[in-house]
DNA sequence: TTGAAAGCGCTACCAA
DNA sequence: TTGGTAGCGCTTTCAA
């Protein structure tokens, strides 16, 4: 301390009216002269409120999530925050730990796209932050929610094939414990039911929505008896994989086989003869989310008698045609 | 407190042999039943150090940088750390904002990408931290580095298509200003020196290394009166901005032009024809980055007198040929 | 084996 | 306009 009080040098570095500008001036270029850098961790104690905000998602190298930190992480930015990066690889217990590692560091709030089960301590320790769940819908309670209608998304899809002819349209998807899977499916049965057509149930797989399930499911898809005309792949991570296997099968698309993917990576336009595929406005979503949850966290909590309706934001998915996908 | 004094009920919950097994059980029981869940701030504030590592890097959504996250993000989270992620996009006000944050929060290291022309004060915050240079090498002094031999990859690339009988080679690179930028350069030319031609240098652009500074470049060189007959892309981004100029333009490849990329995403094997390119272990350098990172953390700061050299980690780039490159 | 108390760096309240 | 001081929740030292 070299000439004022403690509360005289905070207040100057907080910018507060009641200091002359001269002592400002004054603490401020000791303090860079000294490289004196605050300390978030004490002010944070003090205050009550910390700065971070977690972003949970099960894997940054999906176009989708990585497109999803992108936008929060500009959300976070532009306000003042830092966000923290989780990726569980639909780990339960990494789920888990980091979201416990979030709950000590008593977060502002956190974003998740929980795991398809996620372990009970898990959804607690979520309703006890300020939490947005992202894309998958599973927390339950009063927990907002900002995801796609992954119902219209494949029903979209898959009409779109139905009206170029086809029938033997296969389906690759998430499992049924995800809201993700459970909608896509029920979005693919709702185009057949639509067109007053069956459901060719032995061409729908589900598994975890990796490239890896989707590829071999695409294999098998292809070595059946009866093959598919067309394909459905009901998720980001799917698509690359549908598209791997149809790669590695020497499978031409799209006079042997119709492709539709879901979400639109830079490079799908560039696939082959241009992948046609459900468009997600995810940097959009995410942003969306990111918004909402920072009006919570600076928003006083609402008092406990009030309650609002859990708050939902559904974006709709944008069919894009190119040469992936022909008449039959 | 329902029963006994903090001092028994912090050592309690840190499992310390000190206390009765009875005692321990009362005290979980208790903790768990109110949700109790032990504030990070506090102990970081006594203990001195956080539980924080930074990430920070231009753009998650580049394969490279993506890759690098999932990989620091799984070291983390073995060691009991958290990690912040931050996107530049090379804004270097971001970047120092970012980083102020980092110190502020007392971070126990980081992991930086830096921008082209980091802020002066950047540069000090940083070496304030224990902090890993990825990739790009501009802070100098003695932070230890983890990158690919940026030269030998471009020269490599650039011998396979000399060899190839091409002369009309594109270059699409970073510029000058970043330290990749330089050696893929020279990697560049050094493999037309080798060769003993002359290097064509109305063919090279250098930019910003994202995907829209090269759709620009190549469209560039393709509107050229003299066209190229191949061309290198030295960058992840460069590479997705070098394909969609040729899908825009309809370029044929490899029949009109061959190309190399830079990096190895998923997809790029199922590019067109495939894409012949150079693929770097970005995984594992980033695992082994956080993994020096925190053996730097746990060990004891060394002593001022016995400086050890800087350390610089080079992970080679390997040349996968696929469809896209022929002879001429 | 347990308890009391100091102190990490900050902000906010009360006093001057 | 400035100074003094309490206290956030934890760990750790010293004492019992």
């Amino acid at each position: 301390m070299l000439g004022v009080s403690v509360s005289t040098v905070g207040r100057a570095l907080a910018d507060r009216p009641e200091i002359s500008d001269a002592m400002k001036a004054r603490v401020r270029s000791l303090a860079e002269q000294h490289g004196y850098v605050a300390h978030s961790a004490a002010r944070s104690m003090r205050t009550g409120h910390s700065t971070l905000i977690g972003l949970i998602v099960p894997d940054v190298r999906n176009d989708f999530y990585g497109a999803a930190a992108m936008a929060l992480a500009k959300c976070c930015e532009d306000a003042g925050y830092q966000m923290v990066l989780a990726a569980t690889r639909d780990d339960p217990d990494s789920e888990l730990k980091q979201v416990r590692s979030l709950v000590e560091a008593r977060a502002a709030g956190m974003v998740i796209a929980l795991s398809p089960s996620p372990r009970r301590e898990t959804l607690a320790l979520v309703r006890r932050l300020r939490s947005t769940e992202l894309i998958r819908d599973v927390a339950g309670g009063d927990t907002p929610w900002f995801g796609i209608d992954d119902h219209r998304g494949i029903e979209t899809a898959t009409l779109h094939l139905l009206d170029g002819g086809h029938r033997r349209i296969g389906y690759v998807g998430g499992q049924e414990a995800l809201s993700t899977g459970r909608d896509r499916h029920a979005g693919f049965a709702a185009a057949f039911a639509r067109r007053g057509l069956d459901l060719p149930a032995d061409l729908v797989r589900t598994g975890p929505p990796d490239a890896r399930f989707a590829e071999k499911a695409m294999a098998e898809l292809w070595s059946s008896a009866h093959r598919p005309t067309a394909v459905v792949a009901a998720g980001a991570g799917l698509t690359v994989g549908v598209l791997e296997a149809i790669g590695r099968l020497g499978i031409d698309v799209p006079a042997e086989l119709s492709a539709v993917g879901f979400g639109d990576a830079p490079w799908f336009r560039w696939w082959g003869p241009g992948l046609t595929t459900m468009a997600l406005p995810v940097y959009e979503l995410a942003y969306a989310c990111g918004g909402h949850l920072l009006r919570q966290i600076e928003r006083p909590a609402p008092a406990a008698d009030e309650k609002p309706p859990r708050y939902r934001a559904m974006h709709s998915p944008t069919l894009i045609v190119r040469g992936s996908t022909a008449n039959v």
